[in-house]
DNA sequence: TCCGTTTGGATAATCGTTAACCCTACCAAA
DNA sequence: TTTGGTAGGGTTAACGATTATCCAAACGGA
């Protein structure tokens, strides 16, 4: 059995309190004892259990980490922007990641709750008008902060990308690379998507092009997905000479395509991703990519929820959006 | 303040140990009050508090996982793979990360046992023979698996890949494909690396090739580390045509530094990584590689760890080894 | 010498649940 | 009528800490 304060007093002759009070530095204590409970502590090799502590305190130093996926290397960098920037406070994490699930996001939110984390991060997959899971945190007033996916219809903090600003930068970059006919190969149907597309649409608007919905191709987010769509693309009258892709697996795929179709980049086709994951600089065509600044959503979201988990009352909702940041590589660059 | 049992059992005029029978489906309640407790919990959305349950149960169904960095995709896949197999079994994950430093490491870890973590799944880095942190989770009885990097000295259960048969493997692979000058982009001073040295030397050796210490090349395991160490190999009077790469990183550097000194791969110098991260089928020259079965890895850990935590007594340890599996891609195909 | 103030520490209550017992009907068999 | 079993619950005491309150001894000044 784990040595307990109890073990300590016993063995030098004070009240548990007394040890309580020690090894918190808290309240008078003579210097005496001090030492001698310091020492007895280190020589039964004491550990403090958290459990008991976190029920009559309140609090947990834990923060509930919800990601849709810890395979994909974005989120991946999240979860340690977050644990560096939470560990010197103290707190750890609990992560869980619901594969994609809205159910099961659901139930891990709940869980997490009922092991009573001092705040959430969350990555959701809710889908629209599906509130219901955020009310039950907002009921039990546990700080939260979303990250990188926003929920329309929700007052709450919320950290990401700034995603039209993602499908502008993309689109104008390959517009001023002398594309015309610039394609986008969207992602599944959720906001950022949306809101990336938009953003592309805004830029061909701006530079007078017309938009054509045939070079808007719906798809996922994986590369199988980015090699369909652009093997769709080739296959029609007019293929595009340039295209923005919804990330950079999607990307990947894409060029895997053209490749195959026996074309070159980005002389036939230039190539746009978004994310700036790992290694996509080592492709056999560096791709160019819009960085999203992973780490800062996830200190920065970290920052906004211990501030409000210190925080005496509840503080206003509050939306970061970061400015993305294009990374241009061989896959749009003009040859010299 | 959240529901207690308390609200509920004032609320149906029980004493609190019956609304905890009932929310256990435990002892004998009749039905009439099991159907008011239940409903009067549904609509308070009461939650059970879990820290005030840990207490007294001893369980917090909750493992540590101890990770040397989050951002490496390995360690992202053990993660979801330990998180997939832990979750129906209702553990949760508290994961920290100590970007390879041991003394971070050995906090964390007492950090995770005063959380009082049912079982912990550690990569470790601790430094040969310092074993003080090894010993503490013992004192707890905290069952634990070691995964990925074993520490030698340590009677503990382990599951990793079989590193020697990592080297052998790539070697002899590129034996195979006719290489006469192997060498080894060897990484840091770690249990792993030096088996797959020796897995790289018994291949030699069993292939009657003799061993060329200049051909050992010592490194880390980052793409800068690669690039130099290939950098230094180019340079030698002799050149090696074939190059067996400590992992995948260390092998995608290696890849520029060739393709920058105008040679071709394999023709001129064949290259086999080890680890199959993402995306290295997609690298300029597809990267052969040897997949070390992660999910395995994670899959069987937690399994090795439930059965720890399920038994009376402790259990023997137990090392799984699990083989590794070639992958063959482009650096190393022979032109057809 | 007496009273007030520190000093250093003890006691009691609490956090929300569970474990281990105990109790009281009620019913059936002896 | 007595015995005894069972159904359905209540009581009490943990679990390992913290917070709030209280108390004795020592000290200091008039």
């Amino acid at each position: 059995m784990p040595v307990t304060m109890l073990d300590i007093a016993r063995d030098v002759n004070v009240s548990v309190v007394t040890v309580s009070k020690v090894l918190r530095n808290q309240g008078r204590i003579s210097e005496a004892t001090r030492k001698l409970v310091l020492r007895r502590a280190r020589e039964l090799n004491y550990q403090m259990n958290w459990v008991a502590r976190s029920l009559v305190t309140r609090r947990t130093y834990t923060i509930g980490l919800v990601l849709p996926e810890f395979a994909h290397p974005f989120f991946g960098e999240i979860a340690r922007a977050v644990g560096q920037t939470v560990r010197p406070h103290g707190y750890h994490l609990l992560i869980s990641s619901f594969e994609e699930d809205p159910e099961v996001e659901a139930s891990e939110v709940d869980s997490l709750l009922a092991r009573q984390v001092d705040g959430l991060i969350i990555a959701s997959a809710q889908p629209l008008r599906q509130l219901a899971m955020f009310r039950r945190v907002q009921q039990r007033k546990t700080p939260y902060v979303l990250i990188d996916r926003p929920v329309p219809g929700l007052s709450a903090c919320f950290v990401g990308v700034d995603n039209a600003a993602i499908g502008m930068l993309g689109t104008e970059h390959l517009i001023k690379r002398g594309c015309r006919r610039i394609a986008h190969l969207r992602g599944p149907e959720v906001g950022i998507a949306e809101q990336r597309l938009e953003g592309y649409q805004k830029a061909l608007l701006k530079a007078d092009m017309r938009l054509n919905a045939d070079y808007v191709v719906p798809g996922g987010r994986g590369d199988e997905s980015g090699y369909e769509g652009m093997r769709h693309l080739l296959r029609s009258n007019q293929p595009p000479d340039g295209v923005f892709c919804f990330n950079d697996p999607v990307a990947i795929g894409a060029m895997r395509a053209i490749l195959e179709a026996g074309l070159r980049l980005p002389c036939d086709v230039a190539l746009v991703g978004a994310g700036n994951v790992h290694y996509s600089d080592m492709l056999s065509v560096p791709l160019t990519t819009i960085d999203q600044r992973t780490c800062r959503i996830g200190e920065l979201a970290s920052k906004l929820l211990l501030d409000r988990i210190g925080a005496k009352r509840t503080l206003q909702p509050k939306t970061i959006l970061i400015p993305p940041k294009l990374l241009e590589r061989d896959s749009t660059r003009r040859h010299s």
